[in-house]
DNA sequence: TTGTATGCGTTATCAC
DNA sequence: GTGATAACGCATACAA
């Protein structure tokens, strides 16, 4: 009945004691690939089940290269999508034993400490699906070399030392675009979201692009400052008030679904109009509101899951050929557009 | 120009090299209270800064007793109010300079792994901020001597060995009640969510009391099985359905926001009936989308920033007295009821 | 105020 | 397949 004692004091040294074999042993039956005799394995097993053993990380990433531990930088909590994805990113970096460190950026000078917030857990990768990270923070974070991956999850980056996972954007906003003109909708009102100087989306320009080619001018353009539905909304009624008739957009196209959801509100709301025989409204990322009979957005799903499957494979791999890759989404139609 | 040429190669050492000091005198330089005078700080600082020097956590965590890393189990992502939760926990334990190990437990079964997981990382504490944590896995998890600290946020529990920091169900829930009363509502259905065996909320039989205790009868209850407006919706609809008139309940009191969202989906799309005229409805959290004019959700707002500032100086209070405390909010009164 | 040994628990690397 | 040596980077305790 030898009980440890003190906090966490059962160690490998005390497991190896208690199998009868050497510390590296214990340590070799933790990890998968280890050569190692199925015999040694079981002993060292039911004497570290017994004793309580489980490997400490903090010492392991301090001995190796490998920390096992993910940063995972997020900037706009007002974005309903953002649980969405710490869902699907932490349920499959869970899936392959690597741990998520939750950084909340605070703002955009907060970006830069929060990354070396990161690296001071020697994180084996930062995963950034916020908004603020313009070309000055990622040179700055590259330059520190502080970062074996620095990846940059449904949106897109040109930057060289980035890795991007996104979803094709002009392929999917050719794809609403199209929808839309279809549709027979002829004036259409884009709301884009904040402006970023990297890493930020070709959604507006791709729409301003299709629209151009097509009707010859590019399409009115508004921007909302954060990801949220409640200063959407504001922007929607700021932009719209007082406007009648062939004056008002007939379709608001949406970067996002959590502007879309403002949009919506505004439309029914405070200008009294009706969606979509009115005003259609198109989002973009199939947030679990979106299928709501209240707003049954039409919008375009991005594969979450199949992107975070592929994260966590580049994750793995060692080589550091371009690991950039686009996805393709699929429009849903529902009953706004 | 001398430029680290690894990977984070340059440590307290090279610093103390640089600034013509021990290693041990660059260690006080970086903690506040430390005894060493104002030149040597200054040198040790400016030939950090000049170096790109900051301290490993990691081997910190390893050679002290404390991490400055928290653990932070949420296994229901579906509930809107957790971004909201999530976004003001890791902002008041970034302010104190603790880090958040975001741990994504993924079911019932997956509870211990997860808290095993996060004492792997020796963390200072665990938060829970998720559904499922009966008495048993806690009791297994403080067995285990792992946690320092162990919290259940937002949610009431009497288990000795947890720090509990919630609202006061009671007092709230009596607020809530006697609103309904006030306002005339006679026949209340109570959407309750899923019944944990431990670290639940007194809501539910709070309002059971004092309707019966006004009324001589227990209100119509039901329960959903995850705080998912969808499934809530769903619910909602198979327990209402068919039904007419005065078999109708006149209020839907529920336990939390992201149950009465979807109770107001189901009451005016799939029954056809007019909130708060045919049904009221009231919520618990004041989630951000309770605010929205589709909603307009009556609804009771937990002090969170207030209860996550307590969080933190109980991180850093080394007493274990009681540290449990109950939080009073207040009601919103929308338009729903 | 500052410097010195020693240990934290694990892993990389080499020897057997 | 297994055991041994030397780090990993910092903190504690104590000596100067």
């Amino acid at each position: 009945m030898s009980k440890p004692d003190r906090f966490d004091s059962v160690t490998a040294d005390d497991v190896a004691i208690a199998a009868g074999v050497s510390r590296w042993t214990v340590n070799r039956a933790f990890k998968k690939d280890a050569s190692i005799s199925a015999k040694s394995r079981e002993k060292v097993m039911s004497a570290a089940q017994a004793l309580g053993y489980i490997p400490d990380l903090s010492a392991s990433a301090l001995a190796s290269t490998r920390s096992n531990l993910v940063a995972l930088l997020v900037d706009d909590f007002a974005n309903p999508h953002k649980l969405v994805m710490m869902d699907c990113l932490t349920r499959a970096l869970r899936g392959r034993g690597l741990d998520t460190l939750l950084v909340n950026t605070l703002d955009r000078e907060d970006t830069t400490p929060a990354l070396i917030n990161a690296s001071q857990r020697r994180v084996d990768a930062t995963i950034l699906i916020g908004i603020q990270f313009d070309d000055d923070v990622l040179a700055a974070a590259h330059r520190a070399h502080r970062f074996k991956k620095l990846i940059i999850f449904a949106r897109t980056s040109r930057n060289p030392d980035t890795i991007s996972i996104a979803v094709d954007d002009e392929i999917a906003t050719k794809e609403i675009a199209h929808y839309v003109i279809a549709k027979g909708y002829r004036r259409p009102l884009y709301v884009a979201g904040p402006n970023t100087a990297s890493a930020h989306l070709l959604r507006k320009e791709t729409f301003a692009l299709v629209w151009q080619d097509r009707f010859g001018h590019v399409p009115e353009t508004v921007s909302v400052p954060r990801y949220d539905p409640i200063l959407s909304a504001e922007i929607a009624f700021r932009t719209l008030h007082g406007r009648k008739g062939a004056d008002l957009p007939d379709v608001i196209v949406c970067e996002n679904d959590a502007l879309a959801l403002g949009a919506i509100d505004t439309i029914r709301y405070r200008l009294g109009l009706r969606v979509p025989q009115d005003i259609a409204v198109v989002g973009f990322d199939d947030v679990p509101q979106a299928a709501s009979p209240h707003y049954q957005l039409t919008t375009y799903r991005q594969p979450l899951a199949e992107m975070a499957g592929y994260l966590v494979d580049v994750l793995e791999s060692a080589d550091s050929r371009n690991l950039d890759r686009k996805f393709t989404g699929e429009l849903v139609i529902r009953h706004s557009a």
